[in-house]
DNA sequence: CACGAAACGGCGGGGCCCGCCGTTTACCGT
DNA sequence: ACGGTAAACGGCGGGCCCCGCCGTTTCGTG
């Protein structure tokens, strides 16, 4: 079927699930080579199957973007649209925060990306859009506010955090500041 | 007067010198070697003088971290507290988006900082204390809003936008948003 | 079974960071 | 003025990394 030959497959596999494990514990400039020793092959044929190292994270990180697209899709019906908008950011904020390397990941989309419309950051943005939409809609959400600022600011928090004593509570609690306004308009 | 013998001195300010112009041209990760090449010093030299990347970055974004407090310190005496600490909360963006390196220096803080205190980050955040103090007892900020969650939330914008088209304008945009609160409470 | 192409992986080059250690250089006292 | 000493220097080698080349193995097929 696929055009390609068994031991590739293999191989790709292979180095997959020995990536997530690396890029997990070291970050998203987990060393390449380690993982292709690990994995039991040559550094070259990782850079084959991976050609850059954006293309190894958003490998890794596709189940996990994938998950949070079929939540949206879930809240999509959802009763009341801004809870909705809420829950999502706060599970995407966990997941980026939790997951090593994701932010870095989702930051790196724009080297003249052409050929990549479902990269990533791409993806996730379109599966926010309809939640966004709909709060918009419901007047719960400023009209001005893209999908993309959506990731954008949340992969900002979960940047921010990283090296911070306790990440996670402290990215709850900026996310929280961020959806309420840390400096609401003159007429509060 | 200064402990250090002369060469020392005229050494640590070259580098300077030539590390502001590399960390301008190719951010926080600049190759400490390549300072060292262009300075005309071995490289141990650099490392002498700078044990560490970040006491370089930190030495190296002074200036500007100091005319930052400077302007805060103006601030303080403004009219309307709430659009001083908007004002500052600008620049300092500012700041953090056009100067490469910055926002990452900022972050890597705490890897058990206990001899600096001084730090670019901590002096920035008690800088921006009294700003937002103000502005909170004037109650144009919510009070569990402390001046660390300040800094963390701009350089996060300022991470998140790097890499992106137009960091400058997007960036002030998020600002926007982020003051003016993402998702306001219910009663709105 | 044999053959062609796909896939592999070892090797060398270049770069970076780091630590060691012999050498130079500035300072100070005589 | 000068010599001694400690501070400061910088070259060198080791380790790791990324990258490209290219001869070799291995899969799939006729």
């Amino acid at each position: 079927m696929s055009t390609q030959r068994s031991d590739a497959r293999r191989n790709y596999q292979r180095i997959l699930e020995v990536a997530e494990a690396e890029v997990a514990a070291h970050g998203a400039d987990a060393s390449l080579e380690q993982i292709a020793r690990t994995a039991g092959v040559g550094s070259a044929t990782v850079r084959r199957h991976f050609p850059t190292r954006q293309a190894l994270l958003t490998a890794v990180f596709r189940e996990r973007i994938e998950h949070l697209i079929a939540y949206a899709d879930g809240l999509r019906t959802a009763d009341d649209s801004r809870a909705a908008l809420l829950d999502w950011l706060r599970t995407l904020l966990d997941y980026a925060v939790s997951a090593r390397g994701l932010a870095d990941a989702l930051t790196y989309e724009p080297p003249t990306d052409r050929p990549a419309p479902h990269s990533c950051g791409t993806t996730l943005e379109s599966a926010g859009a309809p939640l966004l939409a709909r709060a918009v809609h419901d007047k719960t959400v400023n009209p001005d506010v893209t999908p993309h600022d959506l990731i954008t600011l949340t992969v900002g928090i979960a940047l921010a955090t990283e090296h911070h004593a306790s990440p996670t509570t402290e990215a709850t609690h900026l996310l929280h500041l961020l959806t309420t306004g840390l400096i609401p308009a003159p007429g509060a």
